[in-house]
DNA sequence: GTTTTTATTGCAAACGATTTGCAATTGCAT
DNA sequence: ATGCAATTGCAAATCGTTTGCAATAAAAAC
């Protein structure tokens, strides 16, 4: 069990070579993505791109997210409660512990888990295409 | 790692004991529910339903789900696509292997990984409120 | 650099699942 | 039986997300 590590992914580059027009919009949200370390969903970067330039719509905001997941560049995780969030597809796979009075997300990531899990599938005559474990919780308050 | 047991719950009793009407929709519900041993959605219930009283509505029956929900007399699961999933609260937990062929559900528990989830929560100074672990997966074909 | 081509945009409307307000109905305690 | 609050069905509202469309703007062609 361990936490995650960096990344720094050149998105732009990435979609030119996909045959996608690098637009201002698409910078924008680029660029917040890039700079950004949290799990935002939809509405918090369609604030912070508007910030940027007032004209971006949310519907820009979800069509970029969407490409930028089906390019693999980001992942989206539809955690309990209201809207998608979003994050990075910076190579380590990773679970979540969400935080569930701040909404904050945890990554955390453990390999016995994983075969456990592998384990489980095989048993049950099946192969694991994906899966979602995620902790809801709360701060242990000292004792 | 092993698979669930049985149930054959009173919801009428329960209900009753809770100050509820047992209603005629309500009544055809319960029995929907308890004749069941897959993860129906509300639509599927609704239609059910219809089969014996074609006047049930959809709204009571989301508002009878929400209120077994509330009562602890099932559980809502939010798998992956579309629609959220009912099933009966019978004691055990349990995570769920979802067959992303055919929608299939089957359960199954690991103590271990129960386990390991919590030093993990310990570790990173969360306590555990629920989690959610479901496993995607696609039948192994013989080899 | 201008024109052309075509992807991308913003907007508003559509979407699907679920919830809700409301007036009509119905359990059920009396 | 009677009365009244709980429950219903319906239609409309909600929320997050997607979509059709005409207008706009990349970038390709000149």
């Amino acid at each position: 069990m361990n936490q995650h590590a960096s990344h720094k992914p050149d998105y732009e580059k990435e979609l030119r070579r996909a045959g996608v027009r690098i637009t201002r919009p698409r910078k924008v949200i680029l660029r917040i993505l890039t700079e950004t370390d949290d799990h935002p969903d939809a509405m918090e970067i369609f604030q912070r791109a508007s910030a940027v330039d007032s004209s971006i719509s949310l519907s820009t905001v979800y069509r970029t997210m969407k490409l930028l997941e089906e390019m693999g560049a980001i992942h989206r995780h539809a955690f309990e409660g209201g809207r998608a969030r979003f994050e990075q597809a910076d190579g380590d796979h990773h679970d979540h512990l969400i935080d569930i009075d701040t909404g904050d997300v945890i990554e955390f990531h453990s390999n016995r888990i994983e075969e456990l899990q592998e384990e489980i599938a095989r048993a049950l005559g099946y192969d694991i295409v994906h899966h979602r474990l995620e902790l809801y919780g709360r701060k242990r308050r000292r004792t």
